[in-house]
RNA sequence: GGCGCCAUGGUGCAACGGUUAGCACGCGACCCUUUCAAGGUCGAAACGCGAGUUCGAUUCUCGCUGGCGCUACCA
């Protein structure tokens, strides 16, 4: 039961991108999972970059993946490998599958192969109109020949069932019948022999090479598992263990998309979110310890994660909820965690100055602990330093009053009095500049009241 | 259309045959506070519908409804 010295009990998992856009908060909650089963089982996680598809395949938005992934913290152990820098494999999977009789050459042309599925929609209450899935002569060895070069697909054995086990969502049997013949290699467009995989084909072939034990992934993948269950048996692999995790919706339920605003990973490190709270609040997006727990830090979250509490319910992304747990982080973190975060947010907006963190330290240290219990986000503090420069708003009068007024509506008055008021000696401009700002300020609205 | 999956307040989770159905976000009120936050207290708010099984169903089974996913030479 023990075999200890086995290097194959330790799971290996992996997050696989498309660089088809930025990192959304779907992907990344996969990846936090996956990661964090890693983690916590000592395993390893890998990238990995799933870019066969040469249209829609954008290389210069990989390293904005890779940056999201590492503002959360998500560090892979191997990779990134690129899937199209490793295509030869694909292709000898292919051909091992094509000589098995597993897969045959299909010279239809996509559309036609199809179905035309959009095209019979508006062909209401038409018995007639079944849409099973389609089976072409090639797969009977009549193909009919073409100019267009062949596409490898697969050949489903009909009258079976495939089934298997997930994590989450137990087991799952499908019907072969309802499996169509998918594509495993596209019909080449240059010259060459072979053209590029699928993803069915590619993830299959890529899993097996790197010894991944569990796919964790989306449920959007729950339905097509089947058909790489069946590669995986006749490549001859082991197949591995399957969890998917729901999706995140929208709060109209609709799959989070961009028209529901911010799904950038990266939006939100710009908006001024902590990345640790940013996690914590994922994280429980889909997954719970079982007991009421929340603020949970990253020590914690590696501590108690297990795939056995995952949801199988799809969840809206709560963007409040989120606001809430970035306030938590934001009084809770020990000063010495947030000051880091403070300089760095500083020095974006360009407002950092290196005394705050030399001579200055301890006053940075004391204002910055005094302004947090009224900050929602990190930017917060970038738009109160304002007030600690005496020539902000020299030339703005009108900014400057609108700015004081915002400091008196927002509870900041007092707070960034006592701030400027401990101000050392040599900094005295700033003060006396900002309190007379105040003066003003408190005039105007003694005058409205 | 076919196939599959899911179903607790507005939202995220808990309760895994017997509870006044619990927690959190959000919302409302109050306390605290010169103000605003933070914090505290209280409050409104849920087991989709219909059959079963059972002494007893939110919990098990089936049907319905609703939502989502797949049905691409996208992943």
């Amino acid at each position: 039961m023990t075999d200890s010295i086995s290097t194959n009990s330790k799971p290996r998992v992996r997050f696989a991108p498309s660089p088809t856009g930025y990192l959304h908060v779907g992907g990344a909650r996969t990846a936090l999972f996956n990661w964090l089963f890693a983690r916590h089982e000592g395993g390893t996680f890998i990238l990995r970059v799933e870019d066969t598809d040469t249209e829609r395949n954008r290389p210069e938005l990989v390293e904005g993946i890779l940056a999201s992934l590492r503002w959360l913290g998500l560090q892979w152990d191997e990779g990134p490998i690129f899937q199209s820098q490793r295509l030869s494999l694909y292709r000898v999977a292919a051909e091992k599958l094509l000589a098995s009789g597993a897969a045959y050459l299909c010279y239809c042309a996509p559309e036609k192969y199809a179905g035309g599925d959009a095209a019979t929609e508006t062909d209401a209450e038409e018995a007639p109109t079944r849409r099973r899935v389609t089976r072409c002569a090639c797969r009977d060895g009549h193909p009919a020949i073409g100019a267009q070069k062949p596409a490898v697909r697969f050949r489903v054995q009909l009258g079976v069932t495939t089934s298997f086990e997930d994590i989450v969502f137990g087991k799952n049997e499908t019907s072969n019948d309802e499996i169509e013949d998918f594509v495993l290699l596209r019909s080449p467009k240059d010259g060459s022999e072979l053209g590029l995989p699928t993803y069915q084909l590619g993830a299959v072939v890529d899993d097996i090479e790197m010894r991944i034990t569990h796919v964790i992934r989306g449920a959007d993948h729950i339905s097509n598992t089947p058909k790489q269950v069946m590669l995986y048996r006749a490549l001859g692999a082991e197949v591995p263990k399957f969890a998917h995790v729901p999706l995140i919706l929208g709060p109209d339920r609709k799959r989070l998309s961009k028209r529901h605003g911010a799904t950038s990973v990266a939006s939100y490190e710009e908006e001024g979110f902590i990345a640790e709270a940013f996690r914590n609040f994922l994280c429980l997006l889909g997954w719970s310890t079982g007991d009421d727990s929340e603020f949970m830090r990253t020590d914690e979250l590696l501590k108690r994660f297990s795939l056995e509490g995952v949801s199988r319910t799809n969840g809206v992304f709560d963007r409040a909820k989120l606001e809430w747990y970035n306030s938590q982080y934001l009084q809770k973190l020990p000063l010495d965690e947030l000051l880091p975060l403070v300089q760095g947010e500083l020095e974006r907006a360009g407002i950092w100055r290196a005394e705050w963190n030399g001579a200055e330290k301890e006053w940075f240290a004391h204002t910055v602990d005094l302004l947090r219990p009224r900050t929602h986000l990190l930017t917060d503090f970038a738009k109160w330093s304002l007030a600690f420069f005496s020539d902000t708003f020299e030339y703005d009068p009108a900014a400057k009053e609108k700015f004081w007024k915002d400091a008196r509506l927002a509870g900041m008055l007092g707070k960034l009095a006592d701030a400027l008021a401990a101000i050392p000696e040599w900094n005295h401009d700033a003060c006396e500049q900002a309190l007379r700002g105040i003066a003003e300020t408190e005039g105007v609205k003694a005058g409205l009241l």
